[in-house]
DNA sequence: TTCGCTACCGGGAATTTTCCCGTTGGAAAT
DNA sequence: ATTTCCAACGGGAAAATTCCCGGTAGCGAA
């Protein structure tokens, strides 16, 4: 008998989950959660420990990155894979640097999720193919985003340039020089491989950098 | 014996849901499609005509606006529910004027999703005032923004909008004169209520008027 | 016909964005 | 102690955006 534990913003995909889980024959969900934190609150409050987490990856409060890392630190044999329906480079490349050892999307068949969930039971990972992820060519991404990672400050800017605010008016907001908030904007206009504030703010949004 | 139609583009939340479905004990799932436009054509192919179906908002080919409204026209008769995580007001008006009884919300619980199951089939309709959608701030709203539809044009800028281009390149690529773009865009500004490019893609992107 | 409406087009100017050119001060490296 | 690096700051100008002012052409209704 598999251990499961599950975390999703959507109570009816939860249990509907947990009920397909349990359908399998070989697998028990030990703990459901709704959200990052919830998930990281109960795991020390169980007595049968999961096996394999099942995590979403958008979720308010904590969502799915932030709460793999943390659970990776803790408890490095509870095998975590990332549940999401969008299948971008940039959240794949988050999740799997989190510490998730698999990546699933949510219209897979529920054939290739007990297949998926065997064989991380076993080998310790699953790739699906299917799924078109192909991860040399995200390890070479990642290679080339390296030193592109955003800083705190820009992400700061970030949020407020994906509004109808001008620069003026973010920069009184920030307490900071306009020429500075010029300084984050050319800087990001590199590191997101854009050319205007549109295309920076629906970058933004495409690598979940901003949500909503 | 209840007859269900399922739409949703996620396989998982497709077959578990229609396993929860099953669970409740009175209920049939006849049909399942993953987009709108393959539920259109599987419902004259099936002989137990589904008597309520349960319709995601966000597919792809064919996204639930546009299968409820022809469904609603085809078969009146069939119960058409809106099922999605988002509940911002436009979406949710949206889809009640394309024909929809009933919105619910991905993260309800199961027993509010029998409850409002049953009603809608005794008595028509379903109203989740836990889930604070006031149907008369709903229709406030609609009476608000009446004449402020987006025409088919405005919704072709719009596209271009959310981009890296600047407006003589969409001027360009839909061949027509800057001062004409800039028409639309006055429009859209008034209508959705902003004042820069970049509000306005980001109101687009909140109204599911722009995927991605 | 005349009126009103809508889609399309244009000039011009204020504002904002974008992109150059710099300086300064402080922290880290050597 | 000196260099190196980087965040924060600033001037100025080209480009894009925003917002006025208008006009013409088509088309259905009075």
């Amino acid at each position: 008998m598999i251990h499961i534990g599950l975390a999703d913003d959507h109570q009816l995909f939860l249990k509907s989950l947990t009920l397909m889980l349990h359908s399998f024959g070989n697998y028990m969900v030990v703990l459901e959660a709704l959200n990052g934190k919830e998930l990281c609150e109960k795991i020390p409050l169980t007595q049968l420990k999961p096996d394999i987490i099942l995590i979403d990856v958008n979720m308010p409060v904590m969502d799915g990155a932030a709460a793999t890392k943390q659970i990776a630190a803790l408890y490095p044999n509870i095998k975590l894979v990332a549940l999401s329906m969008n299948n971008d480079d940039h959240t794949i490349i988050n999740m799997l640097r989190a510490g998730c050892c698999a990546y699933l999307l949510k219209d897979t068949h529920p054939d290739e999720l007990e297949k998926a969930l065997h064989e991380i039971h076993t080998k310790g990972y699953y790739n699906a193919d299917a799924a078109n992820i192909n991860f040399r060519r995200l390890l070479f991404a990642e290679q080339q985003q390296d030193g592109h990672r955003i800083t705190e400050k820009e992400l700061g800017f970030l949020k407020y340039a994906c509004t109808d605010m001008t620069y003026k008016q973010i920069a009184h907001v920030m307490k900071l020089s306009e020429r500075t908030i010029d300084g984050y904007r050319e800087s990001l206009f590199g590191k997101l491989q854009v050319q205007s504030r549109v295309g920076l703010a629906m970058e933004a949004l495409r690598r979940g950098l901003i949500k909503l």
